[in-house]
DNA sequence: AATCGTAATGTTAGCGCTAACAAAAGCCGA
DNA sequence: TCGGCTTTTGTTAGCGCTAACATTACGATT
């Protein structure tokens, strides 16, 4: 049961113990045919190395920062839980920043900068994605990180996203093609670039088929099941109400749910909601939600990946200085938008 | 921006690196002038223990797992992110380990002694606290380990919980002096100990109130979603269907919401409906779920404060020997179950 | 005041690993 | 076959801390 260490390795080889050292992190300065050798012993004896040794000796922390707004939202939530995953299985650890919590300007640069010492990497999820002060603290430290749907100073840091504007038109059009015509939108949070993407698409959908909205079919909500639920009374309190919604997020379309079912509306007979991000509560309301479906797991450990691996910036080729991964989305589609009997 | 250390510290007071380690662990065995002026300098320097070094040196590894049947459980998200911030703020890490997904058994075990060796202490959430051969395989490790809510072998750990029968009781009975007389009850899944007690808490409220209920009006869920909309549609079908549900948890409570809206039924008015946790679910659905609030938060905090704190067994008082530690809930009100206006 | 016992502090070694440099081994042409 | 080069391997030191033992300071007892 005793665990076993580079030395045990580096014996059972007959070589140093360094070599095994070399083997373990990749350093291509050993031969092939010494590597392979080690390598089997390495899964053999089950060896594992000793994260916080390798910490105190070495450069690294073996331990990534994740940072949102508030840890409660849905998709931080789901990616969390990825990201959390995904680093146990390589032997990371990691710490959750809330920024939301602390408001205090100078209070939370404090508590950035005590963690950004001892972290290889951090995850900024929207909307911190964004925050300015965030990222040029972040440059100004040196520290390397990824970025979840941003929307400004792209060429900060590699980011990773889908494409929310596509996205967002097909599943518009989605609706227009069951033959919905009068499609109202409840915009996101200001403060995200998402927000302008995912109208923007619904705007475009409309365009491409010939439909327009009115004014008042466009609502500004902030992503919150609170915002939605006022937008969505809004909406279809108005005399010529729509017969579609598009919400920019979940907990939005769900609050739209539940406005219908206030109003004795029939979804999707008289109205079809549909959401965005595929989160748990797409799944927990009546009838189920039709939506995005984010590939958050992927994108979690592709983030990770990004953060951990010594990024290679060869020049070889635009292909690997292009900083950005754009993942693909899928539609899922459920009752509130489709009936399947 | 370099980091002090306990050598920086130990210079600064005057005495060796050893002293200043004591009053870091506190270890009695300081003279408590010195303590105290240590203790200050070590505020004052902004001192924070390496906790890789700590870990290499000593014999703890500052590390906590969380074990859980599937992650994606609302009530496991809450916690979950509660004790990585407790564990953040006193420097610990935490690992989230899912049964759920590894089921070969030998596999399984492996996986947990691979882990086990290199943790503190070990937090068992539902229905994982009652997992036989995961206790007996903590215990013969020597592991500790703190159990939520456990049923069974109660004995074999400290546990947090709430009075699980006393909540169920207060709720139901809430029910009832808001005029429900005929109140059904969705069970929880079969392998909780909390299920049983939630059931009895049920049915006594109505044993004590003079109400009964037949047979049909008792139904078992698993605490899916899933489970809770067939439930729901069975009760609701029924020629005597009642005026009041009672969940075990907030995933059924929300099913049964979605149900009586399929099935036109104004709630509360004709069908209250009350939940039990206090998940997010509880507040995105309508309308919102009454339900007992479970202090998710602060059970989190006490199970880590249990694992790392050297769990002084003193037999003065019979009080230390008692392991078990029943937080406070609370009962929240919303409109599924009472109508504001 | 000398003696002992305990409380308080200090010293040494090493946890498992990696950085930085040192040595050895392999390869080449002349 | 020999330098002079590169490639591959080894050696040494130390990351920041704690365990275990060694030492000193202090106080009480006679």
């Amino acid at each position: 049961m005793t665990k076993v260490k580079l030395q045990d390795i580096a014996q059972a080889a007959g070589v140093s113990i360094m070599t095994v050292s070399r083997v373990i992190n990749k350093d291509p300065k050993v031969r092939t045919k010494t590597r392979e050798r080690i390598s089997h012993l390495i899964s053999e004896m089950g060896y594992k190395p000793n994260t916080a040794a390798r910490h105190l000796a070495g450069t690294k922390s073996y331990c990534i920062a994740v940072v949102c707004e508030y840890a409660n939202a849905s998709y931080v939530n789901k990616f969390l839980t990825a990201s959390l995953r995904k680093c146990r299985t390589i032997g990371y650890h990691v710490v959750l920043d809330e920024l939301g919590s602390l408001n205090h300007d100078a209070n939370t640069k404090m508590q950035e900068l005590v963690d950004l010492s001892s972290v290889d990497g951090v995850v900024l999820l929207p909307p911190t994605s964004d925050n300015p002060e965030l990222i040029s603290m972040l440059k100004k430290a040196g520290k390397s990180f990824v970025r979840i749907a941003p929307n400004d100073d792209l060429l900060a840091s590699p980011y990773i996203c889908i494409d929310d504007y596509q996205a967002a038109f097909d599943i518009t059009e989605s609706l227009i093609k069951s033959g919905k015509k009068q499609i109202a939108h409840i915009i996101g949070s200001e403060s995200q670039g998402v927000s302008r993407l995912r109208y923007q698409g619904y705007l475009d959908a409309l365009k491409s088929n010939q439909l327009e909205a009115p004014p008042e079919y466009t609502v500004q909500g902030d992503f919150s099941y609170k915002s939605g639920f006022e937008c969505a009374k809004r909406l279809l309190a108005l005399n010529n109400p729509p017969d579609a919604i598009f919400a920019a997020n979940d907990e939005m379309a769900a609050a739209t749910v539940s406005v219908a079912h206030m109003m004795h509306k029939n979804v999707p007979q008289s109205l079809s909601i549909v959401g965005f991000d595929d989160t748990e509560i797409a799944t927990v309301v009546w009838p189920q939600l039709t939506t995005v479906s984010q590939p958050l797991e992927e994108m979690a450990n592709l983030a990770i990946e990004l953060l951990i691996n010594p990024k290679v910036e060869s020049a070889d080729t635009a292909e690997s200085a292009s900083k950005r991964y754009v993942l693909e989305y899928a539609i899922k589609t459920r009752e509130s938008s489709f009936l399947s009997s």
